[in-house]
RNA sequence: GGCCCCUUCGUCUAGCCUGGCCUAGGACGUAGCCCUCUCAAGGCUAAAACACGGGUUCGAAUCCCGUAGGGGCUACCA
């Protein structure tokens, strides 16, 4: 039997982190066994399911890498099935129709509560079978007696005691299916072999048992894995800050440290921190996964996605950064330049969003130094020795770092000065600041023309002597 | 409250199943040093954990019991 994995989200909202880690197991269990991965959208919550959602989720999806075999299939276009099942659970006496109103149901719950009481449905009031005009939903009549056990892959048996599990319903009275009901069905007649969901749904699991064995379905293979919680130890939520995929796409993450990252929570393969997608596919096993929570640990994944930034083809993330550079309006091509500036910049970012807030010196017409740092090294001290670099670097005609190298040791040498002497003022002639990549690199990507001006410029505005003091 | 799950450095984790190799390993982060034209990156080093209490055993992070703590569920949400 070939293995079937399914990611179920609902959509109501876009890819939790959270979720994307289950996507990810799922998707990594189903590659690595040569199986198949399913996609289903758990839409049967009418108020709070959006189609925008389905898209975010879906995208993101695409995005990561995380490519689905069959679906997406959505609950909401199978309610004839769930009907036709809750029916045939009705013919053969595992369910009952029951007219409670939830507002009844309320009321009496609060009551139990008062009392210190759970309350749990099983079937003690009339209002049952009769009447049959007024709407109904359909309750799966459960055990009241006796335990049920769920055989966890990672868990081992958990076992849950009957009382416990009410008459909990089916169906709804706008005919939806309830999750724990659907769930099964679904996994069922889409041959799921294995189920690896969020540790939150091992609670539901009993339940869902009762109806495989109401309705004689094999079981799954079930695997419950640990949540991922937020830094205060709750259960990660948006005041975490950013939750989403998207967010951490925006922000200038890529799929790939994503990925890695939340592979690493609750699974690990010894001491092996970086690993490829295919290396995912090839290493994962439910075997290594771990049964506690794990805490979304920001630092981390900035420190993957700067290895990733430092580590993947430099053509490869200068055509990731390009369309920010056009977004923030610099007319940029995908050239030699461009790259030479990625391979320079990717070393001093963690994100792609980075690399396009350092890049604007680079392409600017114009120099703006920033205030302090001209005041510091583009003094009337500094002019003359600007002005000798300048007038030798024009002069080379293989303009070159080897070259340049060599003028500025001459420089150094003839002035006694050490090199941060004059790089810093070259730097900020160059660039307007103090921080920026190695000199001679700026200057060979700036090219001679350039480099030649902007020095020109910086010595245009440095004050003759001095006297004055302005401007 | 009830039920279920979990518990190794601040965090992610290795080790646990199949007790001795654990003086508990790696990674992020933190601190220091080195490198150095700035900022980074990189290299090296350091501080940092077996939740607690009982057993079992010659020997326990590893097995058993209890306690505490954390999380989850407790819907005609998923």
């Amino acid at each position: 039997m070939t293995v079937r994995t399914r990611f179920a989200p609902s959509p109501t909202g876009s890819l939790h982190v959270g979720g994307a880690r289950t996507a990810i197991f799922n998707w990594l269990f189903a590659r690595h066994a040569g199986g198949q991965f399913i996609l289903r959208i758990e839409d049967t919550d009418r108020t709070r399911s959006t189609e925008e959602s389905i898209q975010e989720i879906t995208d993101a999806m695409e995005w990561l890498g995380l490519d689905w075999d069959e679906g997406p299939f959505r609950q909401s276009d199978r309610l004839d099935i769930y009907q036709k099942i809750a029916n045939e659970l009705l013919e053969s006496g595992h369910a009952y129709k029951c007219y409670v109103t939830s507002e009844e149901l309320e009321e009496k719950r609060k009551e139990a509560q008062s009392k210190g009481d759970v309350l749990r449905y099983k079937r003690e009031w009339a209002k049952l079978n009769e009447a049959p005009d007024e709407p109904y939903v359909i309750r799966l009549q459960t055990p009241d007696e006796g335990t049920i056990e769920v055989q966890d892959s990672l868990r081992g048996t958990v076992t849950f005691d009957a009382v416990e599990v009410d008459d909990f319903v089916i169906l709804k009275r706008d005919g939806f299916p309830t999750y724990n009901f659907a769930v099964v069905v679904d996994d069922a007649t889409m041959n799921i072999t294995h189920v690896i969901r969020g540790d939150d749904h091992l609670i539901n699991t009993p339940r869902q048992v009762l109806i495989y064995n109401a309705l004689s379905y094999d079981i799954p293979k079930m695997a419950h894995v640990s949540m991922i919680l937020g830094a205060d130890n709750k259960r990660l939520s948006k005041r975490h800050g950013a939750t989403s995929v998207v967010a951490y796409k925006d922000k200038g993450y890529l799929p790939e440290a994503i990925i890695n990252f939340l592979s690493r929570l609750g699974w690990s393969h010894g001491d092996q921190e970086i690993f490829t997608k295919t290396e995912l596919i090839e290493k994962f096993t439910l075997d290594n996964v771990g049964k506690s929570a794990a805490v979304f640990n920001e630092e981390k994944v900035e420190w993957l996605n700067s290895w990733y930034i430092k580590n993947e083809p430099p053509e490869k993330i200068a055509g990731l950064v390009l369309p920010l550079l056009k977004e923030k309006g610099l007319d940029v091509e995908l050239d030699e330049k461009l790259i030479k500036i990625v391979i320079e910049l990717s070393q001093r970012a963690k994100t792609l969003n980075d690399i396009a807030d350092m890049i604007g010196y680079f392409y600017a017409e114009e120099i703006k130094y920033d205030e302090k740092a001209a005041n510091k090294f583009l003094t009337p001290e500094i002019l003359p020795i600007l002005q000798d670099i300048t007038d030798r670097l024009s002069q080379l005609s293989d303009f070159n770092m080897d070259e340049m190298h060599k003028i500025f040791d001459q420089v150094m040498e003839e002035r006694e000065l050490k090199l941060g002497k004059i790089a810093q003022p070259v730097r900020v002639a160059l660039t307007g600041g103090t921080v920026s990549p190695g000199i001679f690199e700026v200057m060979d990507i700036l090219g001679k023309d350039e480099v030649i001006k902007r020095l020109n410029s910086a010595i245009s505005v440095i004050p003759d002597e001095e006297v004055s003091n302005e401007t």
